[in-house]
RNA sequence: GCCCCCGUAGCUCAGGGGAUAGAGCAGCGGUUUCCUAAACCGUAGGUCGCAAGUUCAAGUCUUGCCGGGGGCGCCA
């Protein structure tokens, strides 16, 4: 029933705990099939569930499966709980021991010394621990960001930038090879009104044109005159407003004078203004620690082609027809409520074709995982799109949609009003130079991403660092390094991992810690395959939670003792809680700072 | 009208069908000879929006309703 490697392996060889649950699980699936096998039942075993109980007084792991098995095997639960038990056995020295308990779990204890082995396998694999090979190595795009450059990042692109990027994390250290990629969507009318928006202000500059009254560009549906005055007004409607425009057109005023005057909005100034607020973006990103391996052009689907063929080839297939003008995607025929525009009425092509064009190219360039993050605004956008390429060819289920919801800011108890037209928002330069980058990343990246965001900037701001989760768990790291120095100031040395002896940790605080440097990789695992960063920072704030208190009573557990065998042992939990802590807070892209 | 998200402690939120539903902040009461008091301990606080259903077992799954947010264009 076990493994012989188990049974063979050297004491204190390499037992990664991840496997320790593997083997309990395998010798549980063996029982169970031997129980079944026993009742003539030939069916496929339930799949029962083996994890870690919320109390302790449940042993190190629970399981279901007698509750699952107890009508197959027409036996109360407890019993067949109990038949269960001793089919198990002691898994070949991995149970200490077990019990039925409640309506019919199965609690494990695990022998003693297979749990200390823990801690000398996180100290061998250090950066490595947690780590997995769960995606082989094969090749995944994480999408994210995408925002037009039409305006600074908003928070709610700080949010997705945060979480793509935290994403492209966990799944790097799952074994997946990542691309972080930003769609530059660079073509369009958005990107028209922004280089008309820009002239505008600049003829304004230059007393060419009169600007639109304030009450005016307030209004969304305000319809606005020709002339004001006797003066032209050139600033279109849905224009953009944000200052930074003025600004823009202000720099082409002073490098060119009044010689652009008869330039159109779609030529110089377009570019000058695309250019400058990329750059803007860029930097924001690279503040947050997000760095891109690719930003794809829009334009070039064009350039390539790539959009006249995705139009041809679901012409071929009957996908398209033409109505009113314009091109139509029959989208019902693909099991959508209704067909949407790809081509319109003035022979240009809408989002969705290039979106669809864009898709398709992301598998011929050999992803076999695409993950698209994209904000709520969106989420009507993407059943086209994946039913697109898949009637194309492609396999849509590989194509993942992870959604997020919009941020909003409290500052003190108030909400603040965000609103991108009248350009009273707060952007991520603003928040992150007032909170830091740590801090910001932290908070986006602590809620499960398909809720709203509430951003407390009072306590993202707050400097009495005992009260901000993101400092008390940076501190909590900070505190290994604490002790370390003071080791060396007395003139201790670190411990080897092998000649730790951790069976000296019986305190319940120490077994405590143990068992939940345990769960990282699993906090890990299921991270990566939820695609749900949130998870890691939610075990950080809970193992600082047992960390801190735990150095802080220096009276009942002293690190460094008198005791050389105990404090080497307790120098080797210091060391384990510091990689994972650290490990956890690279995952995270937070500093692991040394020192506070 | 249709679609998506949310509804869990005073507030902000975790909760992978399982046992007595958790954390942070804010309360209240304490702790300083200390590896950082930038900390810690204790305490209080809940009809998990409501109602049915599925299940041995529902905060978790299904349906309906109520409440909040967002979206529903030949805009992106």
């Amino acid at each position: 029933m076990q493994p012989p490697e188990f049974l063979d392996a050297p004491r204190g060889a390499s037992d990664s705990p991840a496997r320790m649950r593997d083997r309990l699980q395998r010798a549980i699936e063996a029982a169970v099939g031997a129980l079944l096998a026993e009742a003539a039942d030939t069916s496929p075993p339930p799949p029962f569930v083996l994890d870690v109980p919320r109390q302790a007084e449940h042993g190190d792991f629970a399981c279901n499966a007698a509750l699952l098995l107890a009508k197959r095997l027409r036996q109360p639960p407890r019993e067949a709980a109990e038949r269960l038990r001793s089919a198990v056995g002691d898994a070949g020295g991995l149970v200490a021991r077990s019990v039925v308990a409640g309506p019919g779990f199965v609690n494990f204890w695990l022998a003693g010394e297979r749990w200390h082995e823990l801690m000398r396998s996180i100290l061998r694999a250090g950066a490595g621990f947690g780590r997995s090979d769960v995606g082989h190595g094969a090749r995944v795009q994480v999408e994210f960001v995408s925002a037009n450059p039409t305006g600074p990042l908003t928070l709610g692109h700080g949010r997705q930038a945060v979480l793509g990027d935290c994403i492209a994390r966990v799944l790097e250290v799952t074994g997946w090879q990542v691309t972080r990629e930003y769609y530059f969507n660079d073509g369009g009318r958005q990107m028209r009104v922004l280089g008309d928006s820009v002239k505008a202000r600049y003829l304004e500059q230059l007393g060419r044109a009169a600007a639109p009254p304030a009450h005016l560009l307030a209004d969304p549906d305000a319809d606005w005159p020709t002339h004001i005055g006797g003066m032209p007004i050139a600033f279109p409607k849905g224009g953009y407003q944000g200052h930074y425009i003025s600004e823009i057109a202000a720099s082409l005023r002073e490098r060119y004078g009044d010689s652009l005057i008869e330039e159109p909005g779609e030529g110089v100034f377009r570019q000058a203004a695309q250019e400058r607020i990329f750059e803007e973006i860029h930097a924001t990103l690279t503040a947050l620690r997000v760095r891109f391996d690719v930003y794809y052009n829009e334009t070039s689907l064009y350039e390539t082609g790539r959009i006249e063929e995705t139009l041809k080839d679901l012409r071929a297939k009957d996908l398209v027809y033409d109505a009113d003008g314009a091109v139509w995607l029959r989208a019902t025929a693909l099991g959508l409520e209704r067909d949407r525009v790809v081509v319109k009425s003035t022979g240009e092509p809408t989002y969705l074709l290039p979106d669809i064009a864009y898709h398709r190219e992301k598998f011929r360039r050999g992803f076999s995982r695409i993950i698209d993050v994209q904000g709520a605004d969106h989420i009507e956008q993407f059943p086209f799109v994946r039913a697109a390429i898949g009637a194309l060819g492609c396999d849509s289920n590989a194509v993942e949609l992870v959604m997020n919801q919009f941020v909003t800011l409290t500052r003190g108890g108030e909400s603040v009003k965000q609103s991108t037209r009248r350009a009273t928002y707060i952007t991520v330069d603003e928040l992150v130079d007032e909170v830091g980058c740590d801090v910001f990343r932290f908070f986006m990246v602590e809620r499960k991403a398909d809720g709203h965001l509430d951003f407390d900037v009072e306590l993202a701001k707050e400097k009495d660092w005992k009260k901000n989760p993101a400092y008390y768990i940076q501190y909590a790291h900070a505190r290994t390094h604490g002790i370390e120095r003071k080791a060396r100031e007395g003139g201790i040395a670190l411990p080897e991992p092998d000649a730790i002896d951790a069976t000296r940790l019986v305190l319940e605080e120490e077994l405590a810690l143990l068992k939940k440097l345990r769960e990282y990789p699993d906090v890990i695992a299921r991270a990566a395959e939820s695609r749900e960063p949130h998870h890691v920072a939610y075990y950080l704030r809970d193992l600082a939670r047992l960390w801190n208190p735990y150095v802080q009573d220096g009276v009942r557990h002293r690190v460094l003792s008198d005791d050389p065998g105990l404090t080497a042992a307790r120098l080797g939990l210091v060391l384990a809680v510091r990689t994972v802590l650290a490990n956890g807070l690279g995952v995270l892209g937070l500093s692991a700072p040394e020192q506070m």
